[in-house]
DNA sequence: AAGCTCTGCTTTTTT
DNA sequence: AGCAGAGCTT
C-alpha cells in the first residue's frame, strides 16, 4: 500500500496544508505519536492545534489504522469540513471514510441509522427557532393565569443551558438566576408543557439530539458496546468548548477507543451554551492514566500582534498561563485606529480594502471580525456600496429569513400532518386565518391517520377560494422524490402571497433560485430538510463558492480556528467589549475578554483595530459611570494609534 | 370573535 | 428586521 523504506513504521513529518507543508515540531510529533491511551493536547492559539489533530489522523491511517475506525468530533460544521478538506489534502480519498462532525450531527446520524434502539420512529429534528415558537405556544396557555414569565426565547436559553449542563432547571434557576421560587415554578411547568407538545409532535431539539442519545447509551450497555466498538480513536477538537452534556457522550464511547483531545482554555468562548473548561482542566482528574501536553509556540502571528494579545490576558484576574511566543519574528506593530462615527469607520475600512487590493494584495487575504452579526451592518452597506466583494459567516442564516422559513414549513407540512408548528405557519400565511383556525383545523387533522386523509378532511371545511391551501402540500406530496422540482412548485405557488407580504420581494424571491439549486444535490426531501436544520448555510456564503476571492466578515465566535494575513476589528468600543449584557456578571465579562483574544489572535500579519468613541457609547450606564473597557489602560506602546 | 394594522421597542455569541 | 401589544375592522 503505502512504501516504507524502513522497516519502521512510518511517521509523520510533514502535513500538507492550502499554504504549503508544515512540517511539525518536536512536541507536535510527540503528541501526533502519542501510543498510550487517552491525551489531551493543550495548546494556546495558533500553537498549530488543527495540525496535529489532522497529523494524528494522518499518522493513524498511515500506520494501519482503518480510516472507517476514527471518529473526528468537531464543535461547528465548518470545523469539521475543513478538517476533511485537509484531510483529503494527505491522504486522498480514504479521507471521506473518518465520521467526522459536530456532536449533534453524529449523533442525529447514529440514531437515525437505529432509530428502534433509541426508542424513536419518525421524528423531524427543530431548530431553535421552531423551538421558540412551541414555546411560544404553551406559554401563551399559561400566561392567563395572571403571573409574569420570560420571554420564549430566553425561557429557550435557561432550558437550554439547564440541559446542556445536566442541570434540572429548579435547580439551575435557584443557581443561576434571579427569579423567585413561585416564577420559577410556573417556568419549570412552562417548559414541561413544552417538553409534552415536543413529545407529540414527534420534535427533537438541538439538546434532544444529544441528550437522548447519552442518556440511552448510559442505559442499554449492549447499545453502548455496539456503538464505541465501532471506532478506535477518537479525536475532539475545541475541548474547552464541550459542555458537561457532551462530556458524557465522550465518557459513554471512549472504551475501548482512545481519546485525543485538543483545545485552549483561554479560547472557551461558549460558555452561554454551557461550555465548561473544567473538561479540560479536569482531563487528568478525571482519566488518571492520561498524558497532557503543551504546545507553546505560535506559528500563526508575528510578535507585536501576540504581544498586545499577551497582555490582554494578563490583565485578567485568571491566570491563564499562557504566554504567547512567535516563531514567525517580530512583525508589525497593531494599529488602533478611532473614528467620530461607526460610517467614518465603516468608509476608511472599505477605502483601506481597496488601497491594498489595488496593490496586490486579494481580498480573501482580509478578513473583518465583528461582536455581533448586528454591529457590522453600517460596514456591510458600505461593502456593498464600494463593490468590495465579500461573505458573512455567523449571524443569520439563509433558513433563518422569513421566506425561506415559509418555504421550508410548506415542505414540512406535507411531510407530515402531526407537524403542529409547521401548519400553523403555513396556514396563517393565508388571508382570514389566524392562530384560532390553524388550531381548529390542525386539531382536525389530528383524528386522521394518513396526511391524505386529513388534506381531504381540511378541504371540506375550506372555503372555494380558500382551496389552493390543500393544493400546496399535495404538490410537495407529488415531487418528494425530486427535491428541486418540489421546491420551484412550492415557490410558484407561495410568491402571489409572499410578494404582498414582504418587501424587496424582488431580492428575496432569488433566495428561492438559489435553494432550487441546493436541492438539487439531494435525492429525498427528508435529507435535505434535516441537513438545513442542523447546518443552516447562511446566505452569503450559499452565494458564493469556498475559494472565491472574497473578503471575509464574520462573527468572532464564527471566526475561532480561522486566520487571515489581514484582520480588522471592527467596533471595539466600550459597551462592545465586554459587551453590555455580560457587564455586571463576573464570568461573562471574563469571557468577553476572550473573545477579544481570540479575535486579536486571528491575524498573521496585521491587525487593525477600529473603534468610533462617541456620546452613544459613553453613555452606557446611567449615571454616566464608565462601563468597564478591555483597552482602557492601554499601555501605547503596544500599538499605534490614528485619529 | 377573529383577523389585521399600526406603533414603538429591542437588537449576542451557536448546535 | 422582527416582535408584542393596542386598537381597529370585518
Amino acid at each position: 500500500m503505502k512504501k516504507n523504506n524502513s522497516k519502521k513504521k512510518s511517521s509523520v513529518q510533514e502535513i500538507k496544508t492550502i499554504s504549503g507543508k508544515r512540517r511539525l515540531n518536536k512536541k507536535q510529533r510527540k503528541a501526533v505519536k502519542y501510543k498510550e491511551k487517552d491525551i489531551l493536547v493543550l495548546a494556546g492559539a495558533g500553537a498549530g492545534k488543527t495540525l496535529t489533530i489532522i497529523a494524528r489522523a494522518v499518522y493513524l491511517i498511515r500506520n494501519g489504522v482503518d480510516a472507517k475506525r476514527i471518529l473526528l468530533l468537531t464543535f461547528t460544521r465548518r470545523a469539521a469540513k475543513e478538517m476533511v478538506d485537509r484531510l483529503t489534502l494527505n491522504i486522498g480519498d480514504n479521507a471521506k471514510k473518518v465520521t467526522a462532525g459536530t456532536f449533534h450531527h453524529f449523533c442525529l446520524r447514529t440514531m437515525r441509522q437505529m432509530p428502534k434502539r433509541f426508542g424513536l420512529k419518525g421524528f423531524t429534528v427543530i431548530d431553535r427557532d421552531d423551538q421558540i415558537d412551541l414555546i411560544k405556544l404553551v406559554r401563551g396557555d399559561y400566561l392567563k393565569k395572571k403571573s409574569k414569565l420570560p420571554r420564549a426565547a430566553e425561557l429557550a436559553n435557561l432550558y437550554s443551558y439547564a440541559r446542556n449542563t445536566n442541570t434540572g432547571i429548579l435547580k439551575y434557576l435557584k443557581k443561576f438566576s434571579e427569579y423567585d421560587k413561585a416564577t420559577s415554578k410556573h417556568i419549570r411547568n412552562v417548559i414541561k408543557a413544552y417538553e409534552k407538545r415536543k413529545r407529540n409532535n414527534h420534535y427533537l431539539d438541538f439538546d434532544d439530539l444529544l441528550q437522548r442519545f447519552g442518556k440511552r447509551l448510559k442505559k442499554d450497555k449492549t447499545l453502548r458496546k455496539r456503538i464505541s466498538r465501532l471506532y478506535d480513536h477518537i479525536l475532539v477538537d475545541e475541548m474547552q468548548d464541550t459542555n458537561p452534556l457532551q462530556w458524557s457522550i465522550l465518557e459513554e464511547l471512549r472504551n475501548p477507543a482512545k481519546l485525543y483531545c485538543v483545545g485552549d482554555d483561554a479560547q472557551s468562548i461558549y460558555a452561554f451554551r454551557g461550555a465548561d473548561f473544567e473538561n479540560v482542566h479536569s482531563f487528568k482528574d478525571r482519566i488518571p492514566a492520561s498524558a497532557i501536553l503543551r504546545l507553546k509556540y505560535n506559528y500563526r502571528s508575528t510578535q507585536r500582534i501576540l504581544d498586545l494579545a499577551n497582555w490582554l490576558l494578563e490583565q485578567s484576574p485568571i491566570d491563564y498561563d499562557k504566554r504567547l511566543k512567535a516563531v514567525r519574528g517580530v512583525g508589525i506593530k497593531p494599529k488602533l485606529i478611532d473614528f467620530n462615527s461607526d460610517f467614518d469607520e465603516a468608509e476608511w475600512i472599505t477605502q483601506d480594502l481597496w488601497k491594498r487590493y489595488e496593490s496586490g494584495s486579494p481580498w480573501k487575504d482580509h478578513m473583518i471580525l465583528t461582536r455581533t452579526a448586528w454591529a457590522s451592518r453600517t460596514l456591510e452597506a458600505f461593502l456593498i456600496e464600494r463593490d468590495i466583494p465579500y461573505k458573512f459567516i455567523g449571524g443569520f442564516s439563509l433558513l433563518q429569513a422569513a421566506h425561506v422559513k415559509d418555504l421550508f414549513i410548506l415542505i414540512r407540512s406535507a411531510a407530515s400532518h402531526h407537524d403542529e408548528l409547521a401548519w400553523i405557519r403555513y396556514l396563517t400565511l393565508w388571508p382570514k386565518i389566524g392562530d384560532v383556525t390553524a388550531a381548529k383545523l390542525i386539531s382536525i387533522m389530528k383524528e386522521k391517520n394518513t396526511i391524505k386523509k386529513a388534506l381531504k378532511e381540511i378541504a371540506v371545511n375550506l372555503t372555494r377560494e380558500q382551496q389552493k391551501i390543500v393544493a400546496g402540500p399535495k404538490t410537495v406530496i407529488k415531487y418528494w422524490d425530486k427535491p428541486a422540482k418540489a421546491i420551484r412548485a412550492s415557490a410558484r405557488l407561495l410568491t402571489p402571497l409572499l410578494s404582498q407580504r414582504y418587501d424587496k420581494w424582488k431580492q428575496r424571491q432569488k433566495d428561492f433560485q438559489l435553494l432550487v439549486k441546493l436541492a438539487k444535490r439531494y435525492r429525498s426531501l427528508n435529507k435535505f430538510i434535516d441537513t438545513f436544520t442542523l447546518d443552516p448555510i447562511t446566505t452569503a456564503s450559499a452565494k458564493r463558492m469556498e475559494d472565491e476571492d472574497v473578503v471575509t466578515l464574520i462573527t468572532v465566535h464564527s471566526a475561532k480556528g480561522t486566520e487571515a494575513p489581514v484582520c480588522y476589528l471592527i467596533r471595539v468600543e466600550p459597551g462592545m467589549y465586554p459587551y453590555v449584557r455580560s457587564i455586571g456578571d463576573e464570568d461573562a465579562e471574563e469571557e468577553e475578554r476572550r473573545i477579544l483574544y481570540v479575535a486579536m489572535t486571528r491575524a498573521k500579519d496585521e491587525l487593525l483595530i477600529t473603534r468610533s468613541c462617541n456620546e452613544n457609547t459613553n453613555t452606557l450606564r446611567p449615571g454616566g459611570s464608565r462601563p468597564p473597557y478591555f483597552l482602557a489602560d492601554l499601555p501605547s506602546n503596544l500599538v499605534k494609534q490614528k485619529y
